[in-house]
DNA sequence: ACATACTTTCAAAAAGTTTTGAAAATTCAA
DNA sequence: TTGAATTTTCAAAACTTTTTGAAAGTATGT
């Protein structure tokens, strides 16, 4: 396979799959393309590169940029910005999970905290239901909110090299 | 707070919790639905609850029942089917990482296999950072596809007492 | 075999989300 | 300053996804 169709190819595959994920598919496409680019590209680069309206471009580069999963480079002597994608795979991840954890997790956990204190006689059986869902729920959000915390700490030896013999 | 506003409050936010985890609204919310009822509901209980018509609501379960979040129950005696979800969170956790596992991480990492090979000088830096990118996304991939397998089959006990010293 | 209760399907409508592109705002060099 | 290059905004349009509900299908007791 061709470098050009090879690209292409990985583009629309990261983009279909970031729709799974609360990215839209454009936000995704932009990364994608930056992620194998070898030198920083301009919006213009990146409108031609995947048809899409500057508009568009330039609203999915500046949520990338807040994600900080891409940055704005300023080539010298030169008007146009450009830009770059952090390419080392472990910080990516580590930021798209630090990301989703402060808008999805946290204030999930806000919320469960509020419904525990439901008032209401824990022997009706629709009461004490609830209340251990809830509980259940928080429990382990909980935990996953220390375990992503120390992961976003981590580096990527422990994930890759250490990981596994816990599980034995 | 009354148990009734609460109920309301938890479907409403795992609906839009659902879809930022690629599982629509009305799915997420006949879930959390079930999740907090002590006793099996109906298709009638749930588009009564939920203000949904019959066949989204009848469409919805059964996506549940193939996720395998909720069950069929016959009551004796009773003509009508009921539905019931699992309770145990950490079941619920794993159904959902088994799901999307299969989904999304096994079809990327075919991909990502097959556009290591992309033909070309590795001198050339645009062939060596798309080489380079697509290698560390297959590698961590690979190790988050067996640290997930691993949690499949993993005990809550693992993952509330123990992960924790892991990370010191 | 029939009638009734119940479940499933699916085309069309509604709702939600993303994209466009032209206009406004900003930046910068001369 | 001025004006050309560049970036940003946002209302309307295009597209995608979800929902509806009536009709078709299925199962059950008599």
């Amino acid at each position: 396979m061709k470098l050009t169709e090879a690209k292409q190819q990985f583009i629309s595959s990261w983009g279909s799959f970031g729709t799974h994920w609360g990215i839209n598919r454009t936000m995704a496409q932009i990364h994608a393309l930056l992620l194998v680019s070898a030198d920083p590209l301009t919006q213009d680069d990146i409108m031609e590169e995947l048809n899409i309206s500057r508009g568009n471009t330039n609203m999915n580069i500046r949520e990338l940029i807040n994600w900080g999963l891409v940055e704005r480079v300023i080539l010298p002597g030169e008007r146009k910005e450009y830009f770059t994608a952090e390419k080392d795979i472990w910080k990516v991840v580590k930021l798209i999970v630090k990301e989703r954890k402060k808008r999805e997790l946290e204030p999930m956990l806000q919320l469960l905290d509020k419904l525990e204190g439901v008032e209401g006689d824990k022997k009706d059986k629709n009461v004490k239901t609830f209340i251990d869902t809830i509980s259940g729920i928080k429990k382990l959000g909980k935990q996953a909110d220390k375990t992503l915390d120390m992961m976003i700490k981590a580096e990527e030896s422990w994930f890759v090299g250490n990981l596994i013999k816990f599980f034995k």
